[in-house]
Formats: structure tokens, sequence, C-alpha cells
DNA sequence: CAGTATCCTGTTTGATACTG
DNA sequence: CAGTATCAAACAGGATACTG
């Protein structure tokens, strides 16, 4: 690995993990990044449906997070009832296999994988 | 991405993100991994130092949840003064590639990379 | 619909002192 | 040396009510 990840004597904000961390960690906002890529554009309510344990305030705040970190584009269409669509920028987009690999990792690494499983029922 | 990554009404402790992060998110313990990644095998004192910032208590309870986790392994010699010395498990190695990503593109993101920097003093 | 404001709780991290 | 115990601060996240 890059010996310049953890120089010594900083504080973990300034390695490469840390500034990685700062903008996809916490509970929902690679989940979040995930919806946006497989649906290209979504609205609020539409990422509030399909995260679902999610609460309106921490959704408007991670969202809020990853527009500024520039992550994701913001576009808010003037009428009335209100609509606004949210979609991954290059930036955001250039995440995914970051994502992608933490995923696959989770996937196959949070269960056991027994050797054989129900040969016979 | 694969869909089973965050199926749908389901908390984010039980996706692929999710999963990967319980283990190594946090503001520490992928700089752990990293440096025993690097030294193979390193002693808590050693941690200490090489980290700076982190706490002793802090840095006690990481290496607790990462031994407990299957990450890294704790091997104790019985002898004054104790002497304890930890290193990457199997699993733990199998997490240095996503480490690596996450390291890459925080170091490639982190700064704007300004096309001309003071071509003149 | 897409938020903001307010209040509250639980977890994470830090500082300090003590122990085998 | 390698911890544990205790207290305190900071932050993330949740519940609810209100707004353009």
């Amino acid at each position: 690995m890059s010996e310049t990840c953890v120089p010594t004597g900083v504080g973990p904000k300034d390695t490469g993990f840390g500034y990685t961390l700062s903008l996809i960690g916490g509970k929902y906002k690679m989940i979040i990044l995930y919806w946006l890529s497989e649906n290209k554009v979504m609205r609020h309510n539409e990422l509030k449906r399909s995260i679902g344990s999610i609460s309106f305030k921490t959704l408007s705040i991670m969202l809020k997070e990853l527009e500024s970190d520039g992550l994701i584009i913001r576009e808010e269409f003037p009428q009335v009832p209100p609509k606004v669509e949210y979609s991954l920028s290059e930036r955001g987009l250039s995440l995914i296999p970051v994502l992608h690999m933490m995923c696959e990792w989770g996937e196959q690494n949070s269960v056991p994988t027994p050797e054989v499983v129900r040969v016979n029922v």
C-alpha cells in the first residue's frame, strides 16, 4: 500500500483513508450513493422510500453534505409542488468502484459461508 | 453493482456496505490495519507511537474489537514486563485491497490538484 | 413535495488516574 | 508494558412539529 497513506504524526482526517471515510462514512451515505448509481436520477421521497429506515431529517442532512462534497448533483425545478432531483456527479461516479469493493467484501464475509449446505432436507 | 448490496427495507447493518463499515469504520481502525499490514507484527506501544493522535484507551478498544471481529491476532507472552504482539489474520489480510482503494481514492481526490503550481516564486 | 427547527438519546472519542 | 476504570465532551442520528 502507498506509504503516503498514513504519514506519521498527522490526524486521521489527513490520511487517504480518513478523507474518503469523511465523505462516505456514516450510516447511510454509501446506501444513498448506491441507489443513485442504480437509478441515475431520484427524488427526495423516492430515496426515503428506498432506504426505509432513514429519518427524513437525516436524509436531508446527508444529501446536503454529499452535495457540498461534490459527490451528487441537486437540481431544483421551480414549480408547485416543488420537485428536486438528485443524481451522481462525475466525482461521485468515480467512487462507485470503491463502494463496490466495500459491498463485495461485506457480502462475502458477513456469513461464515458453510462448506456444505443442506444436502438432504 | 450487485443488487444484493442493498436489499430494500433492511437496516444499514444488513447491507454489504454496512457490515464492512461496522468492522473498519471509525476514526482509527483502517489506520491500525494499515500499520499492521506494513510492519507485520507490532506491539501496543509501537502502534500508539505510530498513530500518535489516538488515545491509549481508544487504541485498546479498537484492538479488542478488531480481534473479536477476527481481523487481527493478539499474542500474549507470559513474562514481566508483559509483551503483546498484534498482527493481521487471514481475514484481516483480505481487507487490504479494500483499504488500498479507500486510500488511493482519498489521496487522488482530497486536493483539487491544481493544473499549474508556483511557476515563479 | 421538500424541506427546516427544536429537542432528545445513544455512541464514539478523549483525559486522567490507577493496576498486575 | 499493557492494560482497566471513571468521568466528560462531541457528534450522529431519531421523533415530532412546522413552512414555502
